[in-house]
RNA sequence: AUUCGGGCGUUGU
C-alpha cells in the first residue's frame, strides 16, 4: 500500500489525475494515509468536491486529514468551511494552526490572519512566512518588512514573499534592488520579477528573465504570454504560445 | 540525519 501511495501520488504531479485515482482504486485496502493522499491530490488539483467526497468516505480521519480538508477548503475559497473544521478539531498541532492562519492570509483576512498569529501557542518559518504574506497581499510593503526583519529565519519561500509585497504594491524599483541581493534565485522569485516588469510595460526586462531562466513552468510561460498580449504584441504572444511545450 | 507514502508558507490568467 505504501507503494501504491507514492506511485499515485507521483501520477498526480505529472497532471495524470485520472491514472492517480485508477491505482487508488485498485489498493484492496487503502489506509488513512492512501486516502488523505487521495483528498490532498484532488484539493491541489481544484477538485473540491471529489476531495470532500473522499473525506466524506474516509473511515477513519486523524488530524493530519482534518488539516488536509481545512487547507482543502480554504484553497477553494470556503473559509468557512475551513473555521468550523478549525473548530471541530479537539487537538491542534503546529501544521494546523498554520493552516488556519494561511487559510485568512490566502483569503484577505490579515485581522484575522493576525489574531491567529498572536494566538497560537507556538510558531515556525511557516507561521512567519503566512503573516508575511498576510501583509504582502494587503499591500503593506512597511510591515511586510517589518515582519521579514523580525523573522528568525529565512528560506526562499521569505524572499520570495518579500519580493511578492514590492512587486504588488508596485514599488519596482525596491523590487529589483531586492532581487539583487538574492544569493539564490528559483522559480517563483524569477516568475514574480517577470510579471512585476511585465505590468510595468517593460517587455524588454521581462523578456530577459524569461530568456535567462533554465527553465520554466505554467506560471512563467502564461506570464510571459500575457506580458505581450496585454503590451499589444500579439504576434510575439501567438508565437510563445506556439511554443507552449504542454497544454493545461 | 529536512530519517524520503499523507496535512501548513512564496509567483500568473
Amino acid at each position: 500500500v505504501v507503494c501504491w501511495t507514492a506511485l499515485f501520488i507521483a501520477y498526480a504531479h505529472n497532471g495524470n489525475l485520472k491514472e492517480s485515482k485508477v491505482i487508488f482504486d485498485a489498493i484492496p485496502e487503502p489506509d488513512l494515509v492512501a486516502w488523505t493522499s487521495m483528498l490532498v491530490v484532488y484539493a491541489q488539483n481544484g477538485y473540491l468536491s471529489k476531495a470532500r467526497k473522499i473525506f466524506g468516505r474516509m473511515p477513519q480521519r486523524d488530524l493530519v486529514s482534518w488539516t488536509a480538508m481545512l487547507s482543502a477548503y480554504a484553497r477553494n475559497g470556503n473559509l468557512r468551511e475551513s473555521k468550523l473544521i478549525f473548530d471541530d478539531i479537539p487537538e491542534l498541532d503546529l501544521p494546523s494552526w498554520n493552516a488556519m492562519l494561511s487559510a485568512y492570509s490566502q483569503n484577505g483576512h490579515l485581522e484575522d490572519a493576525k489574531r491567529i498569529f498572536h494566538m497560537m501557542p507556538a510558531r515556525n518559518l511557516s507561521s512567519c512566512n503566512a503573516i508575511l504574506s498576510a501583509y504582502s497581499q494587503e499591500g503593506d510593503v512597511p510591515n511586510a518588512k517589518r515582519c521579514f526583519d523580525k523573522m528568525p529565519q529565512h528560506c526562499m519561500v521569505s524572499w520570495n514573499a518579500m519580493l511578492a509585497a514590492y512587486a504588488r504594491a508596485g514599488h519596482l524599483e525596491d523590487a529589483r534592488i531586492f532581487f539583487a541581493t538574492f544569493h539564490e534565485t528559483d522559480l517563483v522569485s524569477r516568475n514574480t520579477m517577470l510579471v512585476a516588469f511585465s505590468q510595468a510595460g517593460n517587455i524588454q526586462e521581462a523578456t530577459r528573465i524569461f530568456d535567462d531562466m533554465p527553465f520554466w513552468d505554467s506560471v512563467s510561460w502564461s506570464s510571459m504570454l500575457f506580458a505581450y498580449a496585454l503590451n499589444g504584441h500579439l504576434d510575439n504572444a501567438k508565437e510563445m504560445y506556439d511554443r507552449v511545450p504542454y497544454r493545461d
